[in-house]
DNA sequence: CGCAGTCTTGAATCTCCTCAAAAGGCGTGG
DNA sequence: CCACGCCTTTTGAGGAGATTCAAGACTGCG
């Protein structure tokens, strides 16, 4: 007979400390703030309004039955969210800082959801690349590129090539996003810090000290490159 | 320094055997077979028109520099492709079979195409959780549900649960799909033969004959449990 | 100060990959 | 019709990259 192993780790299950949508009394754009780790609308469950992510973080995730998590896009401050059709979420989303978020109007400016499907889509895509053929280092040096470019703060020194930014990732949130482990995370990490490549003193600044390295090394193809 | 190391196969460029796109001149319906591994369209050149495919089968992929392979999704009959915006294609077009392709008027119902955009996206998500969580039996069971699904031989065997459906995948297409080589997919296809859960005499000629079990392998999450 | 959680690091293990070779299918040409 | 070459598939043996397990370091917080 078939013997299949599975993932020992695999157990966390998110505390579903949902968020309840606004009221659909008032009709004008509602906004507000959620904290870290708070669920703004879980996978399965009936379809949620969409939001526009104003500013923080925000986690799309999808898990397996036996807890299992993928991380399927990491959205940053203007994203939109929930967009999907259908009665359930296809997905959960949860924010991973103190997150501004607004709810959409139901008739939202069609163009602009369906500029934002697209992303997620094209995304989605170069996602599955980087899942389905990219090594650890690979993976790990896509993300540090991705979330520069999505979080980079204002202030990069304007000589230098020295992008810092906050990492609102854990590291077992980057594990969930490029199908590693903690462990392979942390150590890819580190070795690009050792490689003089990144820097960071905090686990969650990073600063990108060689980001020409960082792109060879993260084998950045045609569709992600535009990113 | 870094010292970063790359899989070895990687290699095979795909004969950029391109589909011309219609004349604009002719403003009907404009509909042709073509060959298997044609390349209907290619990554990162100017957008092609949109298709649907009518009969046949299409895989949609991308590629990494060194020439690792990506399949983002496997397209049946009915579905469309091409659809994306921007000035280029963020991924390739090719038929796995002899196909049937239309191409689409540029003024298209804009329903059918929301819709076809929103099912690429949940279809991308379910596979990067393939991709990213899934054991290379789990990645197989799902690749071969999926398929079953899209192309299942309409003439199943009623009273039993067999259904019969050619693979137009080989098993190199199905590693660049699945995240693995063509070996380990070879390795667990048997597996599961030997099981009792799957058969084929010929390699494209598949049989699931116990779909529980193989749903139970998949471990097929909410979502893609309604695909 | 001590606890809980995250992060880091090392050692052992395992899954999947790489390399190699043989088996099978299919079209071409003698 | 069979021989031959080419390609895909299968199978085995060995190896590498990532995981697992374990322990210690660091951080924030009550």
């Amino acid at each position: 007979m078939l013997n299949i192993s599975v993932p020992k780790d695999a157990a966390h299950v998110a505390p579903p400390e949902l968020v309840m949508p606004f009221s659909r009394q008032a009709r004008s754009t509602q906004s507000r703030i959620i904290s870290p780790g708070t669920t703004i609308y879980f996978e399965g469950f009936r379809r949620s309004p969409a939001y526009r992510l104003v500013d923080g973080c925000v986690a799309i995730s999808q898990a397996l039955r036996d807890g299992r998590r993928q991380i399927v896009d990491i959205l940053g401050p203007g994203r939109l969210f929930g967009l999907s059709l259908g009665d359930s979420n296809p997905c959960s989303a949860e924010s991973l800082t103190y997150s501004h978020i607004e709810q959409l109007d139901e008739n939202l400016e069609p163009a602009e959801a369906q500029q934002e499907i697209h992303l997620m889509l094209r995304r989605a895509q170069a996602h599955a690349t980087l899942l389905g053929r990219k090594t650890a280092m690979e993976k790990v040096s896509s993300a540090v590129l991705d979330l520069s470019c999505q979080f980079a703060r204002t202030s990069r020194s304007p000589k230098r090539r020295r992008v810092t930014f906050t990492l609102y990732l854990t590291r077992a949130d980057l594990a969930d996003w490029l199908g590693l482990t903690v462990e392979t995370v942390s150590r890819c990490l580190n070795q690009l810090k050792r490689g003089g490549v990144i820097d960071f003193d905090h686990p969650e600044i990073v600063t990108i000290l060689d980001r020409e390295a960082l792109m060879e090394i993260a084998d950045v193809g045609s569709t992600c490159r535009s990113m």
